[in-house]
DNA sequence: AATATTTTGCAACAATGTTGCATTGCATTA
DNA sequence: TAATGCAATGCAACATTGTTGCAAAATATT
């Protein structure tokens, strides 16, 4: 279920380069969604910040990562560890956002609900979006 | 239930303003949430960018109007319908942004569902962001 | 009408994101 | 392994979005 750096990019016919390697890697041993500045300042080497958002923009492409919508409209993002491919993403799972450490999960196991709309409105995508205190702040 | 400008204003102790009441007057007039860009351009007045941010910024924390998370982190505000207040809001509806045209709904009959969360996780807030297509859209 | 208080517009700045292009690095093939 | 073609990177320049300080103007209070 778990592939490696360089098999998930080959997989995904990208070459391999540095900042693939490193911002993938780091994206693998985060538990939580990172930000652009997360990746700029963790990522153990100094890339560029347009390297950067080229390669976060094909991560997502890719089906790699996804992002996340947040309440304050920061751009965030996180592996997909669903079964996600280029152009067609399957991250059905609630979000959720520390109020007091600030960090982003991607709740998993916790399913969308599914929710009743007005006649003539169709869905395409549910997002769910829940801030609070998470496990870790609880006193 | 609906009130007029000067009022609304009034009764949230602030002075009134050509720009809070052409925003506001906006935003009362128009159905579906509004972006800072549609202010600048559809408020009337050409207002300073800076005047516009103050005003949508007073309006959130007296409870007015209401920011709206979307799938692709743009800022869009919207009225509040319910009973909110300074410091305190309660707009638990879902909503709703359509693909084809757009639009931002504020679905307010929609009551947003409750969501388990895993041991530890408290809940403060849950946002439902729904994409696909609305009722003027449907052929 | 005079005064005190708020709000506005401007300028300057910070943060975030985008584009074009020469240089560099990766993958392929010989 | 060396030569080649193609893709990715870094840099500069720019665009968009949002913030802050401050003098001038507008509003509220007396
Ligand atoms: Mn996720
Ligand atoms: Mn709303
Ligand atoms: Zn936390
Ligand atoms: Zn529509």
């Amino acid at each position: 279920m778990l592939y490696g750096i360089a098999e998930t990019l080959k997989k995904n016919q990208l070459s391999i380069t540095d900042s693939r390697k490193k911002i993938l890697e780091l994206f693998m041993r985060t538990n939580g969604a990172l930000a652009h500045a997360d990746i700029e300042h963790q990522s153990g080497t100094e890339f560029d910040r347009v390297t950067i958002y080229r390669t976060l923009q094909t991560f997502v492409e890719k089906g790699i990562i996804h992002t996340i919508p947040t309440a304050d409209n920061s751009v965030r993002y996180a592996l997909c560890k669903d079964q996600c491919s280029a152009g067609k993403h399957h991250d059905d799972h609630v979000h959720f956002m520390c109020d007091a450490c600030g960090t982003t999960y991607c709740l998993d196991h916790v399913v969308v609900p599914a929710v009743v709309l007005p006649k003539g409105f169709t869905v395409t995508q549910t997002d769910v979006v829940i801030s609070g205190t998470c496990k870790n702040c609880v006193q």
